[in-house]
RNA sequence: UGACACCUUCUUGU
DNA sequence: ACAAGAAGGTGTCA
């Protein structure tokens, strides 16, 4: 080995927040942490700045915390578990599977989609539906997250394994509420991307909510790519036969093609959740 | 030119040593394979300097010994490898700094500006400058690459963050050999745009160079912009007082004067990094 | 229209 | 520390 020693590795988001002297420790709390924020600098004002920035929360005492240098170990937070506060799936309503068997309750990362593993996907996608089939009563279906709008509120995600390589396996997750009978986890059709996924997640997540009545749809995504497809080149694509700006084809034609006629007759407000954390740092700054 | 056609990747320990041209391939040599070390290059030459470095063996008489080194670990190496032969460095003698989380000593990627960082513009070219005179002394100054036609060889290159934008923060790099006292990383002076960070790049170097008593000088650069300009525009504009075909000024007039005139006296080959990877592909299609 | 650069943003994985 | 998947833009010239 014999590496040099110097670094401070601020950890913003993880299994813990704070401040690490190796790149191992580091690495213990972010690897296969979903969504990881983490960064190495030379010097713990820089680490620390770097957390503050990027971890999205704070306790109130974190930011005195991070002024007082001699903190290196900072306490273990986790942010969007805070921000979201009540509904937001921490972790998973996903029926639990196999495989990584989640890290801690407290910090378990936003995307549990253990039941995307490959080899399972039938099996759960069964085993999903019956679920939902059984599990049909009134009671359940009417249990929504309803805004002040009256926009029914989901949570939709898309992983891929490996993605960009030949073997890569992407699935789906959407998430009405805790245990609730809509939620869907399922393997994604057709080209196996990260970005396929994001798009089919929402996709689903309309035509599932269309199904039962809801005719207001908040979609909460940390797919900024999938925002801004809707919301800001769609329109364009569609008149200008899906041409990118760079002149080549638009990758995803197809699945956005679905999006776009899954949205039709619904009212859609798209949320990213990158930008709740953003807006939040204005508490800060 | 790494972006479209994927670039080299060098395998300095793994199942076998050498140069691949796919992920998969690199992947197959490395993945589960301990301590193995690899990484992604532009260029062979580069990707040929990080085996050599991080191979094992090696070490004082770099030159020749790079050479065969190449040969004999590359199995499958691809002909470029073998045609380009010498010991490109892999990059940066550039002070590390914040930013881009250096990797460890030596093998960073091409461009690893750390320095580049605005806030730390200042500190960082002082602390350049006083690298170099530091260890200005005789033994290392001789210590350059030089071609068979007695060239140095000087790589050069500019960055510019958020190009195009206000915020705009350009910087450069020259680099004659791995930790060489005559290596520089400042910021651009002037308008921060990436051309004129390339062009003061190879300013720069001349410069550089001929206070050093060179004047014979290879400079490397991927833009095509900055030699274009010098071999195939420079004569014209300066007969017709700075006129574009289209009419319009020469966005890059002031800077372009300095180049030509610290061009005066150095005899220059200038060496298109792209293009090398170009006539690669010839063998192949 | 082409070419070479330079970036911005987001995500996924190891 | 590394990889890829995706979109948007400007700097510049012919």
């Amino acid at each position: 080995m014999g590496k040099k020693a110097g670094g401070f590795y601020a950890v913003a988001r993880g299994r813990s927040v704070g401040v690490f002297l190796t790149w191992d420790e580091c690495k213990a709390q972010v690897d296969g942490f979903t969504s990881a924020r983490y960064k190495k600098f030379p010097t713990t004002e820089e680490a620390n700045a770097f957390i503050a920035e990027h971890s999205g929360v704070q306790h109130s005492s974190a930011a005195t915390h991070l002024k007082s240098s001699s903190l290196r170990y900072a306490p273990k937070v986790n942010p969007t578990a805070e921000i979201m506060g009540l509904q937001k799936p921490s972790s998973s309503g996903y029926s639990a599977s196999t495989k990584k068997t989640l890290s801690i309750n407290s910090a378990a990362p936003k995307r549990d989609f253990s039941s995307l593993k490959v080899t399972e996907d039938r099996v759960i996608n069964k085993r999903a539906k019956m679920d939902r089939a059984a599990s049909n009563s009134r009671a359940d279906l009417s249990n929504f997250n309803v805004d002040e709008g009256g926009f029914v509120v989901v949570y939709t995600d898309g992983a891929c394994t490996k993605n960009g390589r030949k073997a890569a396996k992407a699935g789906i997750g959407v998430w009405f509420g805790n245990s609730h009978p809509l939620n869907i986890s399922e393997p994604v059709e057709g080209r196996q991307t990260n970005n396929t996924a994001e798009i089919q997640a929402a996709e689903r997540a309309i035509r599932e909510a269309k199904l039962n009545g809801i005719n207001k749809l908040m979609i909460k995504t940390d797919s900024q790519f999938t925002i801004n497809c809707v919301t800001k080149w769609l329109n364009n694509w569609k008149r200008n036969n899906w041409r990118l700006s760079s002149g080549g084809d638009v990758k995803n034609k197809e699945d956005l093609v679905k999006l776009d006629d899954a949205m039709q007759n619904m009212e859609i407000k798209w949320v990213s959740l990158c930008t709740m954390s953003c807006l939040f740092n204005q508490f800060f700054f």
